[in-house]
DNA sequence: TAATTTAAATAATCTATTCTTAACAAGAAT
DNA sequence: ATTCTTGTTAAGAATAGATTATTTAAATTA
C-alpha cells in the first residue's frame, strides 16, 4: 500500500501535545504512556521530514512546519467527527431517508397513516413515497431504488424468486353502493344480485380493477354480466360517483372508511362472496436493510394489520 | 487510547472501492492482496456498525450508510492530500516565513540587498525585517521570535551564552569628510588629525556611536578632547550633514558605498587607527532552525562577505 | 443444467507496528 | 548539590494487519 505520511492518530496526539504544550500531558490525555507520543511524533517528523516540536524550552513549542500541520489537522479531525456523528445519527435514526414503494390505492389510503406514525417516531428520518405499478415498484425493490414496499397486486414470475415477499394483511374489497339504493336496505344480498347493478369501476388497467375482476371471476361470477355504467381513474372519482347515486362499485375498505363513518356511502354484505386481497410486504434479501427500514418493518406495519383496522391481520 | 472508529487507510480503501466498484480491483489499486481489503472492509464496518457496501450484485454497491461516509471521506483524504503539499512546500523553500533581525544599520544597508538575493532565489518565501536594538534583537532570537539576525553591537552577557554568536564579517567605521574638507587632500591622517576635527555623531544612545566611541577609546585617543558640532539620529541626517560640510564623522562603510562612487564624499586614511568592528550572525542553538533559515545561512550570507564587497570577510 | 470463471469471505500463519516497561539524560525547582 | 519533571533511547511483548491458501457464492458459458 503506498504508505500515506501519517496517521489519524498521529494527528491526534499531534493535536493533544499542541493544546497542552506538553508530551507527558499529551500522554495522560489520549491514556497512554509517553515514550508511545513521542515515538509517535519522532515517526510523523520522519515521514514529512520537517521537525514539528521545539523540545528545547519547558514547554513543547510549535515550529512553522508544525503550526501548518496543526492547521490541516485540526480540520481533518474535526471531518472526522462529524462523521462520526453523521454516522450515529443514521444508526439511531437521527438522519438518512427511507424510500418506500406503494401501489396507487396503498399509496393513497394506507402509506399517509404509516409514514405520519413513522415520522412521529422518528422525524430526523426523510420518507419518501413512491406510487406507481406493483410490476415497477417491484423492479425498483429488486435493484435497491426502494427499500420496501407494499403492493396488493400479483407480481411477474421472475420477480417473485428475486424479492422477499411477505403477506401482511388482508383487504376486503367492498361492495359499496349508493345509501339512497334499493339493496341498500337488505342485510345480506347474494351474488346473483350483483347481476342487477350498474357499476362504476377503475379502467381495466388498474391492479385493483384487476383483481377485483379475477377475484370475481374465481368465485364463480360471470364478469362480462355485470353491467358496467363507467369506467373512472381513479378511487375517489369513484367513490363521488357512487355517492351521487350513479352505481356500485368494489373499492378496498381503506378507502372508504371516512364514508362508512359519515354515513354517505353503504357497505353492502355479501354472503356467498367474499372479495378480498392480500397486501405483501416486499423486500430485496439480498440487499442491506437500512435501520429505517427494519424499524418501519418492526414497528409501524404491524399497528396497521391489527384487529381493530379495517385491515385483517394474516 | 481512546479509538477512533475508523483509520485513513480504511478511509482510502472505502474510496477506492467505491471508484472501482469491486474489492479485488480496489486491491489491486492499492497494491495489496484482496482479502486485506475485505478486512479493513468489515473492520470499518464493524466499528461503525453500519454496513457500507452491498456485495450481493455484480458490481459491490454503497449503501446509504456508505454514500454518506464516503463524502466525508473525500474531504479527509483531500484535506490529508492538501497538508502534504504544503509541507513539501515549506520544505522545498516554495512557502513559510523568514523573519531575520538587524540593527538600525545592518537593517538600512545591508538587508535590503541580501533579502533580495533571497528572495530572488526562494520567492515563495516570505521575509520579515525586524529592526530593533541589539539588545532586543538577542532576546527576540533567544525566545523565538527572530529566525536569525546580524547585529554589530555588543549582547548583554546572559545573552551571550543562550545564544550562538558567529563571527560573520568585518565593517570598517570609516572617517568621513567633507570632500572640500583641508584634510582631505593627505594621503593618511594619524590619530592626532582627529582632534583638529569638528565632529558629527549619532545620539550616545544608539549602538554603533557606543561602539565607535568604545574603538576610539581602546586605541588610546581621549574621545573627550573630540569635537561634536552636533548630534543627529540617523545616519543618512550624518551624511547630508558631512556631505554639506559641517564636519566628520565615522560612519560604516556599507553605508557611503553610493556616495564614495558619486565622490560626494571622502573616506580617509588613518595611519595608526583602524576602527571596525564585527558584525556576527546569531541564531539559537536550542531551537529549530527552519529550512529557509538554513539557506539564507548557508548561500546568501556568505556572498556579502566576500573580498570585493565592502564588509572584509572573516 | 452442469461446468467454468470470477469475486468475495474465511482461516491459519506470519510480519511488522506500536505499545509498554525500564533505564537514562537534561533542565528546572527546591 | 539533589530532587523532580520531562523527554529520549532501548528491548521485550502485544496487537494489528498482511499474506497464502481455501471455501463459498454468484454469474457466465457451454
Amino acid at each position: 500500500m503506498p504508505e500515506l505520511p501519517f496517521t489519524l492518530d498521529q494527528l491526534r496526539i499531534l493535536k493533544a501535545i499542541a493544546a497542552e504544550g506538553s508530551f507527558k500531558k499529551a500522554a495522560d490525555l489520549l491514556y497512554v504512556t509517553q515514550p508511545a507520543v513521542s515515538l509517535q511524533i519522532q515517526n510523523l517528523e520522519k515521514q514529512l521530514e520537517i521537525t514539528i516540536f521545539d523540545r528545547g524550552g519547558r514547554k513543547a513549542l510549535l515550529t512553522e512546519g508544525g503550526r501548518l500541520l496543526l492547521e490541516y489537522c485540526e480540520r481533518i479531525l474535526n471531518q472526522c467527527d462529524e462523521a462520526c456523528k453523521a454516522i450515529e445519527d443514521l444508526n439511531s435514526l437521527k438522519g438518512g431517508t427511507l424510500i418506500i414503494g406503494a401501489s396507487q390505492t396503498t399509496g393513497t389510503y394506507l402509506m399517509p397513516r404509516m409514514i405520519g406514525l413513522f415520522r412521529q417516531a422518528y422525524p430526523d428520518v426523510s420518507v419518501q413515497l413512491k406510487v406507481h405499478s406493483t410490476r415497477r415498484t417491484g423492479w425498483s425493490v429488486a435493484n435497491g431504488q426502494i427499500d420496501l414496499a407494499i403492493i396488493g397486486g400479483q407480481l411477474p414470475g421472475d420477480l417473485e424468486n428475486l424479492l422477499q415477499i411477505i403477506p401482511y394483511a388482508t383487504d376486503e374489497l367492498a361492495l359499496v353502493l349508493p345509501i339512497s339504493h334499493p339493496l341498500a336496505n337488505k342485510k345480506e344480498l347474494l351474488k346473483e344480485d350483483l347481476y342487477k347493478l350498474n357499476f362504476v369501476t377503475l379502467d381495466s388497467q388498474s391492479t385493483t380493477r384487476k383483481v377485483v375482476d379475477k377475484l370475481l371471476k374465481d368465485s364463480g361470477l360471470e364478469i362480462q354480466r355485470l353491467k358496467i355504467e363507467m369506467e373512472l381513474n381513479s378511487l375517489e372519482a369513484i367513490k363521488n360517483a357512487v355517492q351521487a347515486g350513479l352505481g356500485a362499485s368494489f373499492v378496498p375498505v381503506v378507502s372508504i372508511e371516512r364514508e362508512l363513518a359519515g354515513g354517505t356511502i353503504h357497505k353492502a354484505r355479501i354472503a356467498d362472496l367474499e372479495v378480498k386481497r392480500e397486501l405483501k410486504l416486499i423486500t430485496n434479501p439480498s440487499r442491506y436493510t437500512s435501520r429505517a427500514s427494519q424499524v418501519f418493518k418492526k414497528n409501524i406495519l404491524p399497528q396497521f394489520a391489527s384487529s381493530d383496522s379495517p385491515l385483517r391481520k394474516i
